[in-house]
RNA sequence: GGCGCAUUCGUCUAGCGGCCUAGGACACAUCCCUCUCAAGGAUGAGAUCACGGGUUCGAAUCCCGUAUGCGCUACCA
């Protein structure tokens, strides 16, 4: 057996996480885990004016989330601390200077003004666009003149004027680049911070990483890293480009596009069992059918040669059928758990806060297969809970059933449910279907009148069970109250 | 403009030279079940495998070209 792998997830703390970076993530995490290898946190925090308030936590706890543990960094260190680039600032300085005085580097003090014009020229001129290079021999007499003028530099990569990098990728196979169509990138800024393709070198070498698993967006950066590991003398790590998710319109996914972030999917009520699983079949797959899958099942058979390599687009209908399923696949207990905060947070205000536990496992088993996300359940159950329903009179009426069938049934009802001792299920149906006989109505007229009454609502859970969840006071109240608001019309 | 990658039903995908008159799933339609709504079951519609050339007895699968899309082209990651 080879090395043990060791995989990182390196964000930069610009945003909130949304699915194109955890889909990253999940891949890093299934390879570690499959291997029994170790799954690494590293925070990229280079970019002083982007890095926003807040954005570490909220990606933690996305992760923790899904149940993406990690081995190693933040909150738990490791052997390799620190985990932040912004704690790791003289490792790069050194790894730079070493560059530059083995000729591999040199600093630059072009401003950004003037390279922004250079770039302007060369973009009216359809040039190609790249650094002109014009720092990459200095005379020492003139760097001391630039120094003397205060200018601070940048370091830049001295990229050999030709010859090709060979590189082989294990989802996109074997990728070439002239050298001559890469400019000499800038690797330390002038602020002293590391871009990230320095910052990543020297830190995925520091901490032995051994597969580099990122979105396809960076195969046209591998090159230059490959030249810094050459300078270096280092190994490079295995590359492992991923398909990027997309959105609707087929771009990569952003925030400033609109992207939807993870924590937001957790807060309309998505199960993070299925949002992992979702997620995983982006990209990859474990047959030609398989499509729900635990945890466990998913970590067990995973495996780098069947991932695909086309972008996908994030297909939320799909995503609602699978949160279904998983709901659907919850024992009363546990979904009863996991709806509290959510109904607790939802149900209108008016309800008594705390809710009562055991009257909600008596309705999530008549909800658990109508609701597609647990923030449905506010809605869909509320007549669960308010005591005041709103009726729309029009909902007693259809095509069989006029308002004046509709309050007879409903007065009839009223008269034959009141002297009922017990208000159970079979109790209810046989006291009800013997009523529409002798009413001379079909038992479904006479039960949807009653369902309207009780719910204020023509898509409701049987209702029988409803009737005896909600119990005989309350539904003979409703019943009355249908009675009053017909009798109005 | 340059460079790179990709291209199978609307969407996610299976397919790694013959098993493909291209399979599954979501969504959609029809039917069944049924007290409504769901769930479940059945059936159906939906892809000339981007296009054009090769290679081969045989190509969705291999090669070349074209088109289109996306990515990179920052002192962002």
């Amino acid at each position: 057996m080879a090395v043990p792998v060791r995989v990182r997830f390196a964000p930069s703390p610009t945003g909130k996480v949304h699915a194109g970076n955890i889909h990253t993530a999940i891949f890093d995490y299934l390879l570690a885990r499959h291997t029994g290898g170790t799954f690494i946190l590293r925070i990229e925090d280079t970019d002083v004016g982007r890095k926003e308030e807040g954005a570490v936590e909220h990606m933690m706890e996305a992760l923790k989330w899904l149940g993406l543990d990690w081995d190693e960094g933040p909150g738990i260190g490791g052997p390799y601390a620190p985990y932040y680039q912004s704690q790791r600032l003289p490792l790069y300085k050194e790894a730079v200077e070493k560059l530059v005085a083995q000729g591999d580097a040199y600093y630059c003090y072009c401003s950004s003004e003037r390279l922004e014009a250079m770039r302007k020229e060369q973009e009216a001129r359809k040039q190609p666009t790249g650094y002109d290079r014009a720092c990459r021999d200095l005379t020492p007499e003139q760097r001391k003149a630039k120094e003397a003028e205060g200018i601070k530099p940048v370091v830049r990569f001295k990229v050999p004027l030709e010859g090709h990098a060979d590189f082989h990728d294990l989802i996109y196979g074997d990728i070439t680049f002239e050298y001559k169509n890469i400019d000499d990138f800038v690797m330390l800024k002038s602020d002293g911070y590391p871009t990230y393709h320095l910052a990543n070198v020297v830190d995925d070498t520091a901490m032995k990483i051994t597969h580099v698993i990122r979105g396809e967006e960076w195969i046209s950066s591998t090159p230059r890293h490959l030249l810094m590991y050459k300078a270096f003398g280092y190994t490079p790590p295995v590359y492992v480009h991923m398909p990027m998710i997309v959105g609707a319109d087929r771009a990569k996914l952003s925030k400033r596009r609109g992207a939807i972030s993870i924590l937001e999917y957790r807060d309309m009520g998505y199960l993070p069992e299925a949002l992992f699983n979702f997620l995983v079949l982006i990209g990859w797959s474990l047959d030609d059918k398989t499509e729900i899958m635990t945890h466990q099942q998913i970590v067990e058979n995973f495996s780098l040669e069947r991932m695909g390599r086309v972008a996908a687009a994030f297909n939320q209908e799909k995503l609602d059928w699978m949160n279904g399923v998983y709901i659907r696949n919850l024992n009363p207990d546990e979904l009863t758990d996991r709806l509290m905060p959510f109904l607790e947070k939802y149900l209108p205000p008016e309800v008594k806060r705390p809710l009562d536990v055991d009257y909600i496992k008596q309705i999530v088993p008549l909800i658990k297969e109508r609701i597609i996300t647990l923030k449905d359940a506010a809605d869909y159950a509320s007549f669960f809970f308010v005591d005041e329903l709103q009726y729309d009179p029009a909902k007693f009426v259809d095509k069989k059933t006029d308002t004046a069938m509709a309050l007879k049934a409903l007065k009839s009802a009223e008269e034959k449910l009141t002297p009922l001792a017990s208000f159970d299920k079979d109790q209810l149906e046989s006291a009800l279907r013997a009523l529409a006989e002798a009413l001379g109505i079909k038992a479904g007229q006479l039960f949807n009148s009653l369902r309207v009454a009780i719910t204020a609502s023509d898509a409701t859970p049987p209702i029988f069970e409803t009737m005896a969840a909600l119990g005989k006071e309350r539904c003979l109240k409703r019943i009355q109250s249908a009675i009053s608001i017909l009798e109005k019309n």
